[in-house]
RNA sequence: GGUUCCGUAGCUCAAUUGGAUAGAGCAACUGCCUUCUAAGCAGUAGGUUACAGGUUCGAUUCCUGUCGGAAUCACCA
């Protein structure tokens, strides 16, 4: 049983037998005990003043004289305005210490819970940018939790690779291409086809203003400008299956997934399987129709088909148009399903997709509960803020948009920098350095994005870089190496067995970092119920800082007293587990030495 | 216009989901390397939690209104 379990059976027995009547379960209320106050465990005694019938003060003191005759564990309280502040004492704290593990998924029996992750979703028209990473890393890290707290965890990624955007780029390659390769002009495919991309919308631009000036209307100049026309032909000529243009298509995309696959490597994530929208754009069409037949749906004269959402407050929502054909909605129906056939043991999904899309979601949802499909209820829409820039929202087509490889690679540079000036690589070797530059610059850049509450937009400048000092990755990944070299210093032999640590008057430092490591898995649990890697990083954040108020006033390879020193390193070496294990759930890595 | 979300230190973010004196980092200023890595530690300064009401023992958190910002509401994806 741990500690916190213990003290809320104690608290519950005192109320029991110090008052008359049943308190009820919401009125006791525990809590970790704040900073600035001794004690580790903190109940709040206004609501019990119902059942006391005395000021909060007398209440509090009736229980912690109880406590502190009776459990034989709390040593000593001390009451402020109505909180009672529970000391344990230090015996308990070391023997919390010897039996706390990181290991939380003991629920090995049975069937894992199978669920899919869904992140990334990129186009192959333009490469990854800055709020691609948020949610690559974001759904990085939360299928690494699930996985964690004992999950079964499939990740995917849909492709959006077909379309009228899709065929822009096509249309400039054709043009103005000249048949450049990646290959050839050693650019990196994604960016190839990006800036053809670009190149479209600026002749597109051209076009309409060239009809404008011949006093055509804005409207029509954007339907008519040539170019546009030669894109649109190409789709239907696309959906056609025209060989010529599916062969183009493959190749240009087959450009765009190499140079994916490089930034992914180096981003240090990995799919379970692929989804192309190609391959889905056409499903959910017999969803529709079954939905219509059994009456959930409503057809309109024009053939159009519906669904009434007004008694959940929204609007009617289209699903089929009047010609037959596909909506957004229709294909993610189908997608929906077609996920739950190839995977028929998960009972859920997590879509990790950006805020602006938070109505289609619910709206997908609530269809899908309607038609009766009852995994509904376990679909989530990870939603996560924009990423803004001081100059505002990031337009790929204005080019404001922070690329991603630029900026992995920038703060690798920058960590590279930081590195030489603090002259910590004399003693490395070339690839140790080059390998650590790696880890702190993503892990910098890995934690910027993570350590924000997703729900929130966040801001990024870049002018200022990602800083690598305060609260950042490599701010923890040092804490990490700090540690390293102290246990390598020591030898392994020097940390002793669980069971060989005597209890002695801990500093008030190393008590609060035992109470940071007992949290561990309720920040785990926290994490993965709120899908917010950002609990995990700033529990991390918060020990790194402890641990390292220890290794500033506190010594420990050269503490005299073996029992001591034998219990600090033992400290010493669960911190560094854990920062491990939170670096890890991140998709950090923590390096050995920095 | 309807709906949803947001507004906390100069800047970027926290605040145990209604608890104590609202905390960290960056930037500024002061100290600390002759003891395990100073990418660190200790400290100073910085706040009417947008504003006005309400609910109660207690509000950054819940309710109402005002102001400011964002997203969304397509036979687009």
């Amino acid at each position: 049983m741990n500690l916190d379990e213990l003290v809320k059976i104690e608290i519950e027995k005192a109320i029991e037998v110090i008052f008359p009547v049943k308190v009820e379960e919401k009125d006791i209320q525990i809590q970790p005990t704040r900073k600035d106050f001794r004690g580790s465990h903190t109940l709040v005694c206004f609501p019990l003043t119902r059942f006391s019938k005395k000021s909060p003060e007398d209440t509090a003191v009736l229980i912690g004289d109880y406590l502190v005759e009776n459990t034989g564990f709390i040593k000593s309280y001390n009451v402020l305005k109505g909180f009672l502040n529970l000391e344990v004492s230090d015996d308990v704290w070391v023997k919390q210490l010897q039996n706390f593990s990181t290991v939380i998924s003991e629920n090995k029996e049975g069937a894992k819970e199978e669920i899919m992750v869904e992140y990334s979703s990129p186009n192959t028209n333009k490469p990854l940018h800055l709020g691609h990473l948020r949610n690559i890393f974001l759904g990085w890290s939360v299928s690494k939790i699930l996985a964690y707290t004992g999950m079964d965890v499939h990740k995917v990624q849909i492709i959006n690779d077909r379309g009228i955007h899709i065929c822009k780029s096509m249309v400039a390659w054709k043009r103005y291409g000249e048949g450049v390769n990646p290959e050839d002009s050693h650019i990196k495919g994604d960016k190839l086809v990006g800036e053809f991309y670009v190149k479209f919308d600026k002749v597109y631009k051209e076009q309409i203003a060239q009809l404008i000036a011949k006093g055509v209307s804005k409207e029509r100049a954007e339907q008519e400008a040539e170019i546009m026309q030669e894109a649109k032909a190409m789709l239907l000529k696309w959906e056609a299956k025209d060989p010529e243009t599916l062969e183009l298509w493959k190749t240009m995309n087959s450009w765009v997934y190499l140079g994916f696959e490089q930034t992914y490597n180096r981003m240090g994530v990995t799919f379970d399987k692929l989804y192309y929208e190609s391959e889905t754009y056409l499903l959910g069409k017999d969803i529709v129709m079954q939905g219509l037949n059994s009456g959930v749906f409503y057809q309109k004269e024009d053939g159009s088909i519906w669904v009434d959402l007004s008694e959940e407050g929204l609007d009617h929502k289209l699903l089929l148009r009047s010609d037959g054909t596909s909506v957004y909605m229709t294909q993610d129906l189908g997608t929906a399903v077609l996920r739950f056939r190839d995977f028929p043991g998960i009972t859920g999904q997590v879509y990790t997709v950006g805020n602006e899309q938070e109505y289609h979601f619910r709206v997908l949802f609530l269809i899908l509960k309607k038609i009766g499909y009852k995994w509904a209820e376990h679909c989530y829409h990870l939603s996560y803020g924009m990423v803004d820039l001081p100059s505002g929202k990031m337009k790929s087509r204005e080019g404001t948009v922070v690329d991603a490889d630029e900026l992995m690679e920038e703060v690798v540079q920058k960590a590279k920098e930081a590195t030489a000036e603090l002259g910590k690589i004399d003693s490395m070797s070339e690839e140790e350095a080059e390998a650590l530059y790696e880890l702190m610059g993503l892990g910098a850049l890995k934690y910027y994005l993570l350590k924000v509450d997703p729900k929130k937009r966040m801001l990024f400048n870049p002018e200022e870089s990602v800083d690598l000092q305060g609260n950042t990755g490599p701010f923890i990944q040092y804490t990490h190496s700090r540690i390293s070299s102290l246990l390598r210093k020591a030898g392994d032999d020097q940390i002793p067995e669980p069971a060989a640590l005597l209890a002695y008057d801990l500093e008030d430092v190393e008590r609060e970092i035992i109470i940071k490591l007992l949290e561990f898995g309720k920040k785990v649990e926290e994490a993965k119920n709120l899908y917010s890697p950002s609990i995990i990083a700033q529990y991390v954040y918060d020990l790194a800082k402890e641990y390292n108020k220890l290794w500033q006033n506190v010594m420990i390879l050269k503490e005299s007293d073996d029992n001591k020193r034998g219990v600090r390193l033992y400290l010493s070496n669960k911190v560094a587990e854990v920062i491990r294990v939170c670096l890890d759930l991140l998709g950090i890595g923590a390096p050995e030495r920095m």
